[in-house]
DNA sequence: AATTTTCTTGACCGATTGGTCAGCTTGTGT
DNA sequence: ACACAAGCTGACCAATCGGTCAAGAAAATT
């Protein structure tokens, strides 16, 4: 599965510092090996060889493997919802949205694990975030669907559905990340370039914001 | 997982009719759990029990659980495949781009469980159908982004990248089937209503269509 | 009717998995 | 220096998994 990657940094250290830096080298870890392997097809031995620890350490901080995978999902969670920092008290739809497309793609390139694992824990129904599901990013949802019709009804923007346009840059932005591999096989084997990441960026945006402008 | 599926309809019939009949019984069970807990949760046992018939029975017709899954695999990238007959032959962008839009939405509409399992496959870094990724999936891609910058070429559409306008074709799309969970949570937890789903063709094919006119 | 082939199945097996635990080491407070 | 708590680990276990197999049932062929 890859070399171990954890550098112990044998430094004395506070117990608390010490705590928090192999618990983010586990997270990191399951991370990986969620995204690669599913949370079937993933196992405790795969994760503790990478985190470079032996897997009884594993359950002495996080008791099963659905515990660990749930601090997985959720870190990743948090991030996704800071994208819409820039989506909203952005004057028009072009500020907000494209700088909500902007971060999105940003982290698709800097997370693409934890999207795969956000992605594959919603495929398969949901058994862990439900709850979040219908609570927090219910009440997100919402609220940006609210700020896309205020701009519609301002003569802002095409009177699209707004529901669906966030669907849609959902979908586009975590593309490059769930689908990353078949976006690097298609793109020769080699990883997007930074100019190629640009040129995807611009693409969407581009799209995007020329559908939804005012006729 | 869910009640059997499989009736077996005890007619007297040929033997490569019953051999088909079984066939088809495993792998549309096998796509079903295969969506539903990926391939390293799924079991033999789960597949067995939807289809209705003795584990031992499965091995008979697919030697192992590899051999299954990438039978479901291959049928669905097949239909996949097949939804670009309205993208060819057609006269202008918003004919073959909108059509090729309808006919993959109708695919996530339908086939949601084998859009699931492909893009598990892809997420999972296609240990499986990775040759099919850099033989049959390319071809196809440097066909379509050809009659792409045909259009571009004639002025027919704008000029923004054929190749990333077919991935947020392909995100924009699967985003109903893959995460239709979501979606169906955010709708209230019912499915999307037949007409839902046209809004959300209609939202799709007007932002995108809109986005590549030419200026 | 006899025989061969195809199909079906319960019982079984080695391998792997998530998780446990007793005992050890290391650090902390007094 | 001492005692206690926190952190660490190899060895182990019950449960489950994919896959096998021998023996029988059902159909096809002769």
């Amino acid at each position: 599965m890859a070399p171990p990657t954890a550098q112990p940094e044998k430094r004395p250290q506070s117990r608390q510092a010490a705590r928090a830096q192999t618990e983010s080298a586990i997270l990191t870890a399951a991370q990986t090996v969620f995204a690669e392997a599913g949370f079937g097809g993933a196992t405790m031995q795969m994760i503790a060889d990478l985190a470079g620890l032996p897997k009884a350490n594993l359950h002495y901080y996080y008791a099963t493997k659905e515990d660990l995978y749930r601090h997985v999902v959720q870190d990743i969670f948090e991030i996704w919802l800071d994208a819409a920092a820039s989506f909203d008290h952005a004057p028009d739809p072009a500020t907000g949205i494209g700088g909500y497309i902007d971060a999105k793609m940003e982290i698709s390139r800097r997370h693409p694990n934890g999207s795969k694992v956000w992605a594959s824990e919603v495929m398969h129904g949901a058994p862990v975030i439900q709850d979040y599901l219908e609570s927090t990013l219910r009440d997100w949802t919402d609220g940006r669907i609210a700020v896309i019709q205020k701009w519609i009804d301002a003569g802002q923007m095409a009177p699209i559905s707004p529901r669906h346009l966030l669907y849609m840059l959902w979908a586009t932005t975590q593309h490059y990340a769930d689908f990353g591999h078949q976006v690097q096989t298609l793109n020769g084997g080699k990883p997007l370039s930074k100019a190629e990441w640009q040129t995807a960026k611009d693409t969407v945006k581009q799209i995007i914001l020329r559908g939804i402008r005012a006729a």
